[in-house]
DNA sequence: CTAGGGTTAG
């Protein structure tokens, strides 16, 4: 946005003086005006303070100068002025003081000055209406935005962006898609404005296709060149996977703001979730990482946005170093005072492996949102502490926080750590009847393991059969394994015969229940099923790791024959710490699950990628700094022991974040407790 | 002479 100068707003102040155009009250209005919009507010006030006389829009130009510099206290207290000296209010005064409300987060005074409109039964006019929407909006009552809305008698296009954005702004992007397209149906043309909003909705709902096409009406209507409209468009082709064409918008967009910036290193953070073989999501997250520094290095300023990406960034990536020194530029900024860089410094310092620096970063946040609480319950959880993960839960509790579905997958989680499956259940229990909230899929998947774990197999089944969800694979897998572990074939056939009913199927999911059947000795049915099993498509997840140093990514395969760095240096190493292991007591033994997969081979020591990345790191770090490494697969046993003797053997503490938990490996002891559940 | 709507985050 470009800003009026001061020194404009002051060569057109001194004309005026010199005209003596300081008579006419349209032309000081207008001053007064300038000055506010090049955001020099005293001088602002100064000339309104000296006016001889003043009408209502000399009263609404001074507000709308306070409320667009954010300072909305003021603006509502010109606005009581104004009440006293006994001028009334036009709709275009009601609307920015309605604007001052929900800046101010003042429903109570919003609710006033609604009273007053409702008295003169002005709410239809469309200024009124549409503030009055967002007002109501802002504050989450979407009902009354939308009651609101279809009360306008005369709705323009900001009525129907008001009304599509407060549905944005209320998490109901469908919603917010249908006014769309019945806007556009009442042949109302959407301008800038809406397009961006709405192309922000097509991002909420994943959908490509629509955004696309929503993207080529901005060009048609000549928006191609509207900052907003590009930043959404490229964030919205970032998620969806449309790397290159996010870019192409990236670089062509020349005065770029920086909220392109933060975009692009957004979208990069929100694709990089485990999904499958994502290696190529995980260098577009050093990709963003470099962008990052680029941005610095031009001279740009980060903001909230930025920081909060980017140790997100960091907590994804594993890379501590990186994080500590945004840490060091959050406080030099000022952001870290915000809570959801706050909240993202402590996810950060959790996932990097140092779960006392996330405990002293949430115990310096001066205020803690739903979220703050949330995500440090959760990595208390992660990290295998039970006590502090509960004892938190309570302190939330007492603050009078109100927990939702995600701080009770962090408690039940917390619990399954020291498989207490009594305590679980309570708080199940108080989830529903307490808090009203209804279990979703990552609880069931939770208590079915702590149930399966302590034996209690029965239950398990009973609660699967409660449940209204359809079982998936991680569920009838537990209670196989339960099932196989406690001795119960019917049960464990059943499960099986369940398991590779589900869709989508892959060779992989036979595997269970080819088990079971060779375990009971049906020969028949086995061979049937291992007919069914060459039909279908082997999807094996590939296994690779990833250390991450001075903001490089660096991946590694199992048995590699070619991984960066010195190949001879890095065998040998691990030949070297394998020998010296086994003084330790380590040996290979093969654990349980190895024996079952066919392609294990048994006989010789095959080297994990994980390994690999570890002896990298080793090899390319200071010699006490920590390894810390992401795995996309989960670790088998093995490497688990293996990796406990090689944190004594280095003296180096080994973070490695696998699919399904934080393992942090220190003096021969790992925080996940040797507990890492099934499959 | 005054307004009402937009993009990026844990």
């Amino acid at each position: 946005m470009e800003r009026r100068l001061v020194s404009d707003a002051e060569a057109v102040h001194a004309h005026i003086i010199k005209t003596g155009a300081r008579e006419d009250l349209y032309v000081m209005t207008f001053l007064v005006n300038v000055y506010a919009q090049c955001g020099a507010m005293i001088a602002a006030r100064k000339v309104f303070d000296g006016l001889p006389r003043r009408n209502v829009v000399t009263w609404t130009t001074l507000i709308t100068g306070y409320v667009h510099n954010s300072e909305p206290e003021l603006a509502i207290r010109v606005y009581l002025e104004m009440l006293e000296t006994g001028s009334y209010p036009t709709n275009y005064t009601l609307g920015i003081a309605l604007n001052a409300c929900s800046s101010l987060r003042s429903l109570e005074l919003g609710k006033q000055i609604h009273a007053y409109i409702v008295k003169y039964r002005i709410e239809q006019d469309a200024s009124i209406g549409n503030a009055l929407c967002s007002l109501y909006s802002k504050f989450g009552n979407l009902d009354y935005a939308v009651k609101t809305f279809r009360g306008i008698t005369e709705k323009n296009v900001i009525s129907w962006t008001a009304i599509i954005s407060a549905c944005s702004e209320n998490g109901k992007a469908a919603s917010g898609l249908s006014f769309f397209s019945e806007m556009l149906w009442e042949n109302v043309e959407p301008n800038e404005f809406t397009l961006t909003c709405v192309l922000s909705l097509c991002c909420t709902v994943m959908s490509l296709s629509l955004g696309k096409q929503v993207h080529s009406l901005s060009i048609k209507r000549g928006y191609q060149l509207n900052l907003p409209v590009r930043n959404s468009a490229m964030y919205l082709y970032l998620k969806c996977g449309l790397v290159d064409e996010a870019y192409k918008l990236f670089n062509e967009i020349e005065s770029s703001s920086l909220v392109t910036w933060n975009a692009i290193i957004a979208g990069h953070v929100q694709i990089m979730d485990f999904a499958s073989d994502n290696l190529s999501a995980y260098q577009g997250g050093t990709r963003a990482l470099e962008i990052f520094l680029r941005m610095i290095h031009s001279g740009l300023k980060p903001d909230l946005f930025t920081f909060s990406s980017v140790l997100t960034l960091c907590s994804k990536l594993v890379a501590q170093e990186q994080g500590e020194q945004i840490h060091a530029q959050t406080i030099k900024t000022g952001c870290l005072s915000d809570v959801v860089v706050g909240s993202a410094l402590v996810n950060m310092y959790s996932k990097c492996g140092s779960i006392r620096r996330a405990s002293k970063a949430f115990v310096e946040m001066s205020t803690r949102t739903l979220i703050s609480w949330t995500t440090m319950i959760t990595n208390f959880a992660i990290h295998g502490k039970t006590q502090q993960a509960l004892q938190l839960f309570e302190d939330m509790r007492l603050v009078g926080v109100k927990p939702n579905q995600i701080t009770f997958v962090g408690v039940l989680a917390a619990c399954g750590h020291s498989l207490m499956v009594d305590e679980a259940l309570n708080y199940f229990e108080m989830m529903q009847k307490e808090y009203r909230i209804k279990p979703v899929m990552d609880h069931f998947e939770l208590l079915v393991d702590m149930f399966v774990m302590s034996g209690r197999i029965d239950e398990a089944f009973d609660l699967i059969k409660k449940m209204h969800y359809e079982p998936n694979e991680f569920i009838w897998s537990a209670l196989i394994t339960g099932a196989r572990l406690h001795r119960n074939p019917e049960l464990g056939l059943y499960a099986a015969e369940r398991l590779i009913k589900l869709e989508p199927r892959d060779s992989e999911t036979c595997i269970p229940l080819l088990k079971m059947y060779r375990a009971v000795e049906r020969w028949i049915d086995m061979s049937n099923v291992e007919k069914l099993m060459r039909e279908l498509q082997p999807v094996k997840l590939r296994d690779w790791s990833w250390i991450c140093i001075k903001g490089k990514v660096y991946s590694f395969e199992p048995n590699e024959q070619f991984c960066p760095g010195n190949n001879m240096e890095m065998h040998m190493l691990l030949e070297d710490l394998l020998g010296r292991a086994k003084t330790l007591g380590y040996e290979f033994s093969g654990s349980s699950e190895l024996k079952d997969n066919e392609d294990a081979n048994i006989s010789s020591r095959i080297h994990q990628s994980e390994e690999f990345a570890i002896a990298f790191g080793l090899l390319n770090t200071p010699k006490a700094a920590p390894i810390q490494i992401i795995k996309n697969t989960s670790m088998c046993q093995n490497c688990h022991d293996f990796i406990k003797c090689l944190s004594i053997l280095t003296a180096r503490k080994i973070v490695i974040q696998d699919r399904k938990r934080l393992h942090k490996f220190v003096d021969g002891k790992c925080s996940c407790g040797d507990f890492w559940g099934l499959l």
